[in-house]
DNA sequence: ACCTGTTTATCCATAC
DNA sequence: GTATGGATAAACAGGT
């Protein structure tokens, strides 16, 4: 069987699975998130095969996206509105694909119930922070944001308080690194042409690339860390509220 | 109206 | 053979 050609393999099926794809189009953002049309984009830019039957194969992309623990949605930026909430990995689903095949798992990333509802929270209250930051551009009164203790917007977050000015929350589920060895590579990921990822068999998608998580954890703090700077730029301190002045 | 996201169900392939 | 993962379809809700 002729090989596929290098970057795109025509108008065969690439032999990625949806959970592959999007994975490689996350990673290969800049702020390793990217919204949903941005993910459709990079598949379709890439692989021909996705230019047709949009509608299927995006359908089933949406679904690994909402069913898998893997993905993680964040919610937009207040000052970046738009359709749709931003995608990126769950820094402990690295070494989903260390068996070397980007068709199935070793294993499903699963988070447990704990580790899920922490994350549900931290993301409701980013929400629920952006809500509350839109409503006060708007001028009317924003909403009290929930912001679960221990959590992202934990204080001390003010900016201007902080030694730091841009200085990071606590460690979460979204900003813990990785405790294991990762094995699946974004510049694996895209290079499909290289040997070591030719799907049968089966090869190692080893390539060492230790700044990895940490590009990752930088994004994710940048990205906390600009979305505070921007709520302190509209009121100082937002979080928490200042105390009022003794009279 | 269209897009985004969630959920359930079913079928098939692969791993164990 | 069974369990699990992936692809697909579809219904539905909510947002822009």
């Amino acid at each position: 069987m002729p090989r596929p050609s290098r970057e795109s393999y025509g108008d065969q099926k690439p032999p990625y699975s949806y959970i592959s794809l999007t994975a490689m189009a996350i990673w290969s953002s800049p702020e390793r998130m990217l919204p949903l049309s941005e993910i459709y984009r990079f598949i379709t830019d890439r692989f021909p095969y996705y230019r047709r039957n949009t509608q299927r194969w995006q359908n089933s992309l949406r679904h690994n996206l909402s069913f898998n623990d893997c993905f993680v949605k964040v919610p937009r930026r207040p000052d970046r509105p738009g359709k749709g909430a931003y995608w990126t990995l769950h820094p402990q689903a690295f070494d989903m694909f260390e068996n070397g095949s980007l068709l199935r798992r070793r294993k499903r990333f699963k988070l447990q119930k704990g580790e899920k509802d922490n994350l549900n929270a931290e993301l409701a209250a980013l929400a629920s922070f952006n809500r509350a930051f839109l409503a006060r551009q708007a001028g009317a009164p924003p909403p009290p944001p929930s912001m679960p203790s221990g959590g992202l917007y934990s204080p001390p977050l003010c900016p201007q308080l902080s030694p730091e000015p841009a200085e990071l929350p606590e460690p979460t589920a979204m900003t813990l690194l990785p405790q294991r060895k990762r094995a699946f590579t974004i510049e694996a990921l895209l290079e499909p042409d290289s040997p070591r990822l030719s799907p049968s068999p089966p090869a190692p998608v080893l390539m060492p690339v230790p700044r990895l998580e940490l590009s990752y954890v930088a994004a994710a703090q940048r990205y906390h860390a600009e979305l505070l700077a921007a709520a302190h730029a509209l009121r100082p301190c937002y979080l928490p509220p200042p105390p009022l002045p003794v009279a």
